[in-house]
DNA sequence: ATCTGTTTGCATCAATTGATGGAGAGATTA
DNA sequence: TAATCTCTCCATCAATTGATGCAAACAGAT
């Protein structure tokens, strides 16, 4: 037996599909409680209860969206992986600070609904959680803070942290920070990498050893 | 005539004020859209007329609850930077990252505040905004980053955003953040100032002349 | 005590929202 | 064709929520 999500994506055209992709944008823009099943089934041009009939309730959709964006995340980051894999670590994370950069810019409902999923959570309903901890442990890998797995310092996984919640922020605040930085679009997404990669590089590449 | 603001704000015991101090919280918790004026009502152990019998709807509460947390951080800043005025730059930024991240923590609800009004905005309603650019002009010109108020680069901008936003996020988000990490209260709150210490003191005393 | 203005809570509204039952439309199978 | 299964929408519910009218309680002044 499949569940919803996995045929969702198996048919991209289907109706289960459809309401996955619209629910993705609005619960990112409005988060949970900001989002109603109505605004979702509008967009979509359907009946509420058709929603409910492929999803179920609200709560089993979102927890749909967060786990299919994860997914989606997690694939991109073993993209980035393979590209910058064996190089240098300054190059490493140039590379990898260019390219995250450009695929959250571009799918910007990403970092909107984990950090939404984050500090917007409503109790008492079964939400599910966005798994931070496999991605800043692949990263800090891939980083060179860490050998093994299981035995990433506090330290380590804080700096990582840093990097991670900031380009998110960079990204999800898009909106109200661009002007407050006075930089628009393109301009601003080139300001972004040039700050990562200020604060980040020399801090991780002289110090690595300390950790 | 006094705003409802001043007056609540002149007297602490008053019934302005004590609304004014559950809304404080519980808005921080729940966002605007995710906090019912009974839950408010609730907690201060009143009735909701009551509670628009003092502050008018739920926006004009909510935007007065942003007015007074502005106000009140921006006189913590004023008074972190009147200690840390005149000493060398490594030292500002240790003390500045310091006293800010105790403050800070022993008043989350002011993180929280922002980032939800930040990410979660009820469009329609009539939300006021967070004034971040005076904030983050302040820190500029305090770590020496700019002389000039008016004349502050993108660049220069976008750096102190990445340790307001670091700062914020790690404390705002200490309830998801802290498990990942690995380390509880104290420890956590020592992990953080590390962290921002580490990733930014060579970053901004080495750079500083080429903004 | 009486008058006046302020404060408070009960009762209630209309709108919104999550959720469901059931009746059809349409395709597929027997 | 008849039976079955899948999908869609209309109508509707109960609960929640923002908001208000009104009367009672209260406090201070005359």
């Amino acid at each position: 037996m499949a569940t919803p999500l996995e045929k969702a994506r198996r048919d991209p055209n289907s109706m289960k599909a459809k309401i996955l992709t619209s629910a993705r944008k609005i619960f990112s823009k409005n988060g949970f409680s900001g989002t109603t099943t109505r605004m979702i089934a509008k967009t979509v041009g359907i009946d509420i209860s058709t929603l409910y009939y492929h999803w179920g309730e609200k709560a089993d959709l979102y927890n749909a969206v967060l786990m299919d964006t994860q997914e989606e995340l997690k694939q991109e980051l073993k993209r980035i992986e393979k590209i910058i894999h064996g190089k240098p670590l300054p190059s490493r994370l140039e590379i990898a600070i260019n390219e995250s950069c450009d695929y959250l810019f571009k799918n910007s409902e990403i970092t909107n609904l984990i950090l939404l999923n984050y500090f917007t959570k409503p109790k008492g309903k079964d939400i599910a959680e966005f798994h931070f901890i496999d991605i800043i442990t692949g990263i800090a890998i891939s980083m060179g803070l860490a050998m093994d797995k299981d035995k990433i310092t506090k330290q380590a996984k804080a700096r990582v942290m840093v990097v991670m919640l900031s380009l998110f922020n960079f990204i999800a605040g898009k909106k109200y920070l661009s002007p407050i930085i006075g930089a628009e679009s393109q301009d601003y997404l080139n300001v972004v990498k040039e700050t990562l990669n200020f604060i980040l590089i020399p801090a991780f590449v002289q110090d690595k050893k300390t950790i």
